[in-house]
Formats: C-alpha cells, structure tokens, sequence
DNA sequence: CGAGTGCCCTGACAGC
DNA sequence: TGCTGTCAGGGCACTC
C-alpha cells in the first residue's frame, strides 16, 4: 500500500519523464466520470512543469495554472507500459522517450484529477495536512503541540495525517514499535520523553523504507516495476505471532479504528 | 468542529 | 472444481 516512502520513490521516477513534457492528451480509459477524476481532460494541451509530493499525493503544477492530483489509494501503479488489465487513465505525451503513462489502479481507490493550482479545498486530507516527516518543520517541539490536540489514540491519529503527513498503516506500526510506544495511547498522553524519540524514528523509518524503494506487500511497484524491498526490513508489520526482534515476545495483531495493528505486548506500555 | 463508523472496490485466500 | 465468505485499508461522507 503505498505510503510516503512508496509516493516518494514514484515521484522521484517521474520527475525526470515528465518535467517539460506537455499532455497531448489526457484521457479516462475503464473509469467513470466522477470526483475521483474531475477536470482530467482538460490537462490536454498543458505541460508539466515538474513533480512534486505532499504527503502520499503527488502534485504536477501545469503550465496553465491547474495542478494535476495523482493518488495512489491502495493499488495505484504508474507505468509507461500498458498493464492491460484496470487502466484507468491514459496520458499521450508530446514527443520523447516513453510517450505514454498509464494509471492502473485495481481497487479504484485512487484518484487522478485536475484543481486550480494550489486550491486542495475539494482534498480535504491534503488540504488539512501536517508537516512533511522528513522536513525540519516537523521536529518534536511541533509534535507535542500537535498531540496536545487530540486524545485519539496515537495510531488513527497519525494515519489521519494530521499531526504528520505520509505516515500509513504500515510505517505507524514499525514507528511506534521502534519508539516502544503503545498504539492505544492517547495522542496527548504520550510520555514526553518518548516524543522526540517518536519523532526520529518516523524519519528513519521513512528515510530507510526510501532507500529500498519502499514496501510491496501485492500490488504496488516502481514506474520501473520493481517491488520494494523494505518489506524485509519491517519488525513489526505482517509479524503477527512471530518474536519481536527486541524482546522475543509475540507480536499481536489488533484491530484499531478498522486497521489490523501490530506491536509487541511487552516492549509497546501503554502509558497513563 | 472533533471523533467515530462504515463505505468504496477487487483479488487472494480459506473452507467446504 | 467451484462456490461463498472474509480480509486487506486511504480517504472521505456521514453522523452525533
């Protein structure tokens, strides 16, 4: 499921294909017209000017002052290749190497639509979003003030994106199991000298997961379609009954806020 | 407005 | 073999 480390590795793919290189023509291919896609057509006849990235959305400014929103949701694939099977959307590009990008997108959870540049208020999890992990904007005197806010459990109130952007289900839990924090905690009861520690391991966990090209559990892949290989450095993550690498307890698997959960009962306190 | 719930969607897999 | 049921979860609409 792509998160930040999976997006990042796309856009770092893209950036170099797609800067300069106008849209001849944008087209939806096995997908409805909708919100999920809105405005698409009309990127016909713009160039990009470069990739950007906040949070898990990719942003590609245009050269006629719209902004092209790329999601992945869980099974989105971007590919110069035609995977036959789910496309649903279809950019012819002006001439160069690889003169097609194809948007598969299995599950349809994914998104690929057209906004006034900067105007994210139809995107409300981009529009509301936290600080990029891997910024200096996001360090632990931020992070405290933004836990204060919520007495959610720190696992949901993470993957909303709010105190953090780019963090999923995947890196919440080997985050939290890197920093020995409870998943159950409240946001505001996190100990305070587990905060700074958080915060690190948030980035190197990211900044690892960058490194190797991100996770594949099933579907996602590089433009290039190669899998990601931090899927064998993860401890916590899909670990369920195994010993955790600290301790040698079992991991459990709960279910928090509808999102299976993994962390280690004896390393993970809850604090209270 | 913050917090909680359920939905979208399809393929993989377990069980019979 | 083939059917049915369950699970996976990011973001958001909806509710209180």
């Amino acid at each position: 499921m792509p998160e930040l480390p999976e997006v990042e590795t796309v856009r770092r793919e893209l950036e170099p294909w797609l800067t300069g290189r106008t849209i001849l023509k944008a087209e939806r291919v096995d997908a409805p017209e909708g919100s999920k896609y809105s405005g698409l057509e009309l990127a016909s006849g713009q160039t990009i000017k470069t990739v950007n990235r906040r949070g898990k959305f990719l942003l590609l400014p245009l050269s006629h002052g719209d902004e092209l929103i790329i999601h992945l949701g869980m099974t989105g694939v971007i590919s110069p290749k035609d995977p036959g099977k789910h496309v649903r959307v279809k950019l012819s590009l002006s001439e160069g190497e690889n003169p097609f990008l194809f948007f598969q997108d299995t599950r349809r959870f994914g998104r690929f639509l057209l906004v006034k540049a900067g105007n994210y208020s139809d995107l409300p999890t981009l529009f509301s979003m936290g600080p990029e992990p891997l910024s200096d904007d996001f360090n632990p005197g931020q992070f405290k003030a933004a836990l204060q806010k919520s007495a959610m459990p720190i696992k949901p109130y993470l993957l909303s994106q709010k105190p953090v952007s780019g963090v999923g289900n995947i890196y919440a839990d080997e985050a939290l199991w890197a920093s020995k924090v409870h998943p159950l905690t409240p946001a505001k009861k996190v100990a305070k000298r587990q905060i700074p520690l958080l915060v690190q391991m948030i980035k190197d966990v990211l900044a690892a997961s960058i490194e190797a090209q991100g996770t594949t559990l099933n579907d996602y892949r590089t433009v290039n379609g190669e899998v990601g290989a931090y899927i064998n450095e993860l401890k916590a993550y899909g670990h369920k009954e195994e010993p955790c690498p600290r301790c040698g307890t079992a991991i459990s698997k709960i279910v928090v806020a509808g999102r299976g959960t993994h962390f280690c009962p004896k390393c993970q306190k809850q604090s209270s």
